[in-house]
DNA sequence: AAAACGGGGGC
DNA sequence: GCCCCAGTTTT
């Protein structure tokens, strides 16, 4: 694709994807901007759909809302109340080491640095992001398997991993698309542009994609 | 029955 | 860089 077509992409997904299932960080995002669940709710999200990451936080969100409460939980029974959203036991393992920390250093508050962030157990680069990014209004791009994937099969990068994409896309994207970028490209990722067998037929930005296999999906 | 799945960590 | 993790939904 052509740098310049981003705008267009950006202006038909948006169109796009209201028509399609809201993604947990909008609906997070939408509802509410506290960074504290917004990074438990994202710990729960690695590698589960949706719905039953939605659930699940809605769940434990209503028991503890707050690193104070949460701490006083049992491993278990953070484990129970999170139970169907996978690796759920070394989730409530970090989200109880999580609680900890922010207590003990940060003084019960979510910190607004990548860096600082990424210290946390259980938190990579796209987690980070999305705290910084819809918890604090702050610039960032957060880039899962999704975004990584289909901007490398668009074109727009040629990238191997999904930190080489992120700083590659902090290059190009301009700053305005910043944030709402994942939630457009997972929604495409969701509904079309699956990792294998893609729907090119049905996308919507059909027209502009380079249709490259990425590298490494995962 | 296999593969895929919205990362991160340990090696 | 490679491999594992945990359980549900697709193919």
């Amino acid at each position: 694709m052509k740098d310049d077509s981003i705008h267009d992409i950006v202006k038909i997904l948006r169109k796009e994807t209201k028509k399609w299932n809201t993604p947990i960080v909008s609906l997070m995002s939408q509802t509410e901007r506290d960074p504290f669940k917004i990074l438990i709710a994202t710990v729960l999200s690695l590698r589960t759909k949706d719905e039953i990451t939605a659930k699940a936080a809605n769940k434990l969100f209503q028991v503890a809302d707050n690193p104070y409460d949460m701490l006083k939980l049992k491993e278990e029974e953070i484990a129970s109340l999170i139970y169907p959203v996978g690796f759920y036991r070394r989730k409530a393992k970090n989200i109880k080491e999580i609680c900890k920390v922010l207590i003990e250093k940060y003084n019960g508050k979510v910190p607004d640095e990548i860096d600082e962030l990424l210290k946390l157990p259980g938190v990579g680069r796209k987690t980070a992001n999305l705290v910084v990014t819809l918890g604090y209004g702050k610039p960032g791009i957060c880039v899962d398997t999704h975004v990584h994937r289909i901007s490398n099969r668009l074109g727009y990068v040629n990238t191997k991993t999904p930190e080489e994409t992120e700083f590659a896309l902090r290059e190009k994207l301009p700053k305005d698309y910043w944030i709402e970028i994942n939630d457009l490209l997972v929604s495409l990722g969701q509904h079309i542009c699956h990792p294998t067998s893609p729907k090119c037929s049905q996308c919507p930005i059909e027209k502009y994609c380079d249709k490259r296999d990425v590298k490494r999906s995962r």
